[in-house]
This record gives C-alpha cells, sequence and structure tokens, in this order.
DNA sequence: ATAGGGTTAG
C-alpha cells in the first residue's frame, strides 16, 4: 500500500482526492485500511484545496463500530477549523463522547478546545477542561496550552493565569498564548509586563522568546500607544534577528502607525523585501489613521496593479477610512462602487461616515437603504453624527427615533442629538433631551486621557484633581486660556450639556480630559518637545480648536490619538485639516 | 499499527 500512501501525499487539488477516495471504495480499502481513509478525509477537510462537505461525506459514510479515533479526529479538526465550530463541538460531545469505543484521544480534545477557543465559549471549554484531567491529560504541554488559549479567548483570565502557574513545564508558545490573551483581553500593560519577566528572565529553564512572542508584545505595545515601549521591542526583536519575519515587520508597521509614527512604520514597509497582503493592509490603515488618505488610495492601486495580491474586507476597510478621514468623497465613492467582495456592516459604516461627513446625508440614508442585511446601532449612531455634523433636525429625529426602537441606550445618541438640536438653537429641545437622560438613567462614559512622560503614563479624567501636581496644572490651564484669547479664542459651548450657565459651561469645556493632558505635558517637558495625548473618545471640537491655538503660542508640535484617528497639531493648524 | 495538535500581525 507504498504506493497509495505516496498518492495520498501528492494531492493537490479535490479531483485528485476523488479519485483516490473512488479507488479505495472500488477495491475496498475504504473500510479495510483505517490508516488511509483517516488521512484521505483529514486531507479533505483542512487542505485549502479540500471540500469541507464532501470530507463530512466520507465520515458519514463509514460504518460507526468500524470508526476510529483518527477518523472521528479528522471530521472534528475539519469541522473546528471551519465557518461553523459549533459544529466540531456538537460532533464530540453528541455522537463521539457516548459512544465507546473509540475513545478520544489528545487530538481529539486538541480540535474540540479549539473549537471552543474560536467561538469564545466558556461553557464547553470548562466542560473540556475537567475531561481532559479524567483521561490524564494534565501534563501534555500542548494541551494546556491549546486550554489555556481557550480560556483567554472566552475570556476567562483567571483560569488562563491559573493553568499558566500550575503547569510544571511551560515552553514558549505557552507565553505567547497567556501574553496575546492579555493584549487581546484589553490589558496590554498586563501583556508586557509578562514579556518584559520572561526576556529579563534568569531562569535557564525559561524558553527563549520568539517572533510568535515579538508579535504578541508588539499588539500590546500599538495598543497602549506607547513609542518608547515599542521601539523598545523593536531594538530587542532587531538585536536577536527575530525582525527578519514578514509577520514581525507587519507587526511593527501597525505599532509604528498606532505609536504616531507613521513616517516609521512606511520605511519599514518600503524596506521589506516580502510584502504579503497584511504588509499592505497595515500601511494603508495606518495612513488612513493619520488622514494620509491620498497615499493610502496610492499603495492600494499598487497593490492592485503591481502584486498578485487580491484585496480582502479589511483592505477595502482601510481605503474607505483613508477617503473617510482626507474627504476624499469621490474617490471613496468610486473603491466602494468597485468592491468585488460582498461589503460588511464595517464597510457601509465607512461609506455612510464618507457621505455624511460631505453633507450628502440624503445619499447616505440611501446607501443604508440599499443594504441586503439590516444595519446595526452602529450604522445608524454613523448616520447620527453625520447630522449632527450638518445640523439635520429631521433626520436625527427620525435616526433617534430607530436607535431607541433597537433599545440603544447609550449616552452617545442622546448627546448628539442634543448637539442638534443646540445648533439649531432648540434648546427647549435640549432640555427635553437632557430630562429623558436623567430619567432613563443613562450611563455617560467618562472621557479619560493619557500622557506619557520618561516612561510613567498619566491619567486624566475631566476635572480631576487627583494629580499630584494638579494645582500647577490649572494655573498652566488659566495661563493658556489668557495667552489663545490674545490669539482670538472664543469658547465653543454648543456641545456642553449641562444645565448651567454660560460661565460654568466654559468652566465644564476648559476641563476636559485632553486639555489637562496637554497643560500637564507644557508643564513637564521642555520647550520643543511634542506633547503626544491619548483620548478614549473623540476629542471635542472647542478641545481641537485650542490644542491649534496652544501648537502656535507655544510653538509645540501635539499629537492626539483619539478613538478614530490621529490629530497633529502644529503651527496653528491640524493635519485632519479640520476634516473630522 | 504509522502521524497528526498549541501561540503569533492587518
Amino acid at each position: 500500500m507504498a504506493h497509495l500512501d505516496s498518492l495520498l501525499q501528492r494531492c493537490s487539488n479535490l479531483s485528485h482526492i476523488k479519485q483516490l477516495h473512488a479507488h479505495l471504495l472500488v477495491t475496498g480499502l475504504f473500510s479495510l485500511s483505517a490508516s488511509l481513509r483517516s488521512r484521505l478525509v483529514e486531507l479533505c477537510a483542512v487542505a485549502s484545496f479540500g471540500d469541507l462537505h464532501y470530507a463530512l461525506a466520507m465520515f458519514r459514510s463509514t460504518p460507526r463500530p468500524a470508526a476510529t479515533t483518527n477518523d472521528w479526529n479528522a471530521a472534528i479538526r475539519g469541522l473546528a477549523a471551519g465557518p461553523d465550530p459549533a459544529s466540531a463541538l456538537l460532533l464530540f460531545f453528541r455522537e463521539m463522547l457516548p459512544l465507546s469505543p473509540p475513545r478520544p484521544d489528545a487530538l481529539t480534545l486538541s480540535f474540540a478546545i479549539r473549537a471552543a477557543a474560536r467561538l469564545s465559549a466558556i461553557h464547553p471549554t470548562r466542560q473540556l477542561h475537567s475531561l481532559l484531567l479524567r483521561l490524564g491529560l494534565a501534563a501534555d504541554v500542548r494541551l494546556a496550552t491549546t486550554l489555556l488559549d481557550a480560556y483567554a479567548k472566552a475570556p476567562d483570565l483567571p483560569s488562563a493565569h491559573q493553568i499558566f502557574s500550575e503547569m510544571p513545564l511551560r515552553d514558549i508558545a505557552t507565553w505567547n498564548a497567556l501574553i496575546s490573551g492579555l493584549a487581546l483581553s484589553d490589558r496590554p500593560p498586563d501583556a508586557l509586563a509578562l514579556f518584559r519577566r520572561l526576556s529579563s528572565s534568569p531562569d535557564p529553564f525559561d524558553p527563549a522568546p520568539n517572533d510568535g512572542t515579538i508579535i504578541a508584545v508588539l499588539s500590546a505595545c500599538a495598543q497602549l500607544g506607547s513609542l518608547r515601549d515599542g521601539a523598545a521591542v523593536h531594538d530587542y526583536a532587531r538585536v536577536r534577528g527575530l525582525d527578519a519575519d514578514v509577520r514581525v515587520r507587519n507587526a511593527l508597521v501597525d505599532m509604528y502607525a498606532k505609536c504616531g509614527a507613521v513616517d516609521r512604520a512606511a520605511a519599514i514597509f518600503r524596506a521589506s523585501p516580502e510584502k504579503t497582503l497584511v504588509s499592505y493592509n497595515a500601511i494603508i490603515m495606518g495612513l488612513a489613521l493619520h488622514g494620509r488618505g491620498a497615499e493610502a488610495l496610492h499603495l492600494f492601486d499598487e497593490m492592485l496593479r503591481s502584486t498578485e495580491l487580491e484585496p480582502d474586507a479589511v483592505s477595502y476597510l482601510a481605503v474607505l477610512c483613508g477617503c473617510t478621514h482626507a474627504g476624499l468623497v469621490d474617490e471613496g465613492l468610486r473603491v466602494f462602487r468597485s468592491m468585488r467582495i460582498r461589503p460588511n456592516m464595517k464597510h457601509y459604516g465607512s461609506v455612510v461616515d464618507l457621505l455624511g461627513r460631505a453633507g450628502r446625508l440624503t445619499e447616505a440614508y440611501g446607501v443604508i437603504e440599499s443594504m441586503t442585511f439590516a444595519p446595526d446601532m452602529v450604522l445608524w449612531q454613523t448616520l447620527l453624527g453625520a447630522c449632527r455634523i450638518q445640523g439635520d433636525v429631521d433626520l436625527a429625529e427620525r435616526v433617534s427615533q430607530k436607535l431607541f426602537e433597537m433599545g440603544s441606550n447609550g449616552c452617545g445618541n442622546y448627546v448628539l442629538l442634543s448637539n442638534v438640536y443646540a445648533a439649531n438653537r432648540r434648546w427647549s429641545d435640549v432640555g427635553r433631551v437632557r430630562e429623558t437622560m436623567k430619567s432613563n438613567d443613562v450611563k455617560k462614559i467618562p472621557g479619560i486621557s493619557m500622557t506619557e512622560i520618561e516612561g510613567v503614563v498619566h491619567t486624566f479624567y475631566n476635572g480631576d484633581k487627583e494629580h499630584e501636581r494638579w494645582r500647577e496644572i490649572y494655573r498652566s490651564l488659566d495661563e493658556i486660556g489668557a495667552r489663545i484669547k490674545a490669539l482670538g479664542y472664543v469658547p465653543d459651548t454648543s456641545n456642553v450639556l449641562h444645565d448651567i450657565g454660560e460661565e460654568d459651561k466654559e468652566n465644564a469645556l476648559y476641563q476636559h480630559s485632553e486639555k489637562l493632558a496637554v497643560a500637564f505635558g507644557l508643564i513637564s517637558t521642555p520647550v520643543g518637545t511634542p506633547i503626544q495625548v491619548m483620548k478614549n473618545l473623540r476629542i471635542c471640537g472647542d478641545c481641537h480648536t485650542v490644542a491649534k491655538l496652544i501648537s502656535r503660542a507655544y510653538d509645540r508640535v501635539i499629537v492626539v490619538r483619539d478613538l478614530a484617528r490621529f490629530h497633529r497639531f502644529e503651527g496653528g493648524d491640524c493635519s485632519c485639516g479640520d476634516y473630522w
């Protein structure tokens, strides 16, 4: 049977698989050779040229008592990696587990746990965990790592941590699973701390970081927006030759762009000898975040013209986002209409934003109506945001109605609607919205800004006096106020929602977290140093104006990364060209 | 009866 073995290994398309299947059926080997059968099913289930349905049909045609653990493993592996991982769990729990034999082995559990991880499903993860213990597989490092990953993705980080600390042996994949789990669960400082612990460990039994480690920790740095940490990881990787991998370079491009150093990102992209789809997507998205839409479009065209790469959903999103942030409306529409794949919710969101910001609200509404699936709340919120910019009360009321019917009770909708009324000087409607907010107990997301000075992150809330130097900060704000008023600054209080007098409104604005962060940056860094601030919400109109004036009055570059993009203030102007 | 499983960028 050696010849069949080698035939199996040389299958390179579905027709080969079918011919071999036919041969096994005709010769009776399909039931006689369990090994050939299960390997054929597995190949068909997981190979890129395979066909999951065909593989499952082969599996189902195997008589139940004859099916070995390997047959089950092949089917569960294919389902776990496919579009519907839940079916892998159904097959395992409902069909395989009640039988015995065959008994599940480490491989069976590995594939089932992967399915649970892909589903972020905590309940099956726990069940599989206890089964793993009962089957005596606790000492299997790879299985424990798979389980740790499933807990981290569930997410149940305490359990992930517990597995990590109870493992007698951990290899590098184990560390990487926890580092990336922390980064993905919104705990990038912990991810970074774990990386530091590993990279400076004196324990000779601890593994050396590899390219996977670098990729995971760079994603944490990107989330943190910490150029200092990101660049330190880059140095670490370069010294050890870990930056040779294209995936590491892609992660570097992403990290530098998200830490404000988009030119360094572009330099790494250009210097990279190998460029994958992800490389292009990373740099196009990076340029988009910085409002450099023309360059984003240029690279997108280059990708289409001079590579074999086919743009995917992320590529289109990145280039549309670039057009939106740069006000390139017609170019963005052209990209949208030329899409070779079905647009998803985010693509629609980007186009609605693109049209809405440009004042083309009717067309934006038309795009939503043309969708073949139901728009979600975020999409309606995007349109509501456009109504605020354009001051369109009619549409804003209709959209808000839709949002409330959909059960949305976030503060964003109320604030946007109220802003539309305020822009039209309809103060009684503003008051009515405010009353509704009170009676519905709407929770506001507090604005938080952060700035890093000499490796220490300082966090500010609106109006907060927690910082040890708060007196100096507020004194600095007073001085800033005086200097920029001399340049013609008039506070824009139209978006302040509180039921307070004009002077108090000015004070509320004046204490926005991003202003506190910038003021602290001014007093704690030498003249000429750029000030970097990160905000958890979008920057407000008044803070935007103030930042522009500070950049002129104090001759400082101020870079603000908000929820959606970067603003770079210099000499009284912003890189967004006030289009945002 | 052979082997096969884990982490990792946009």
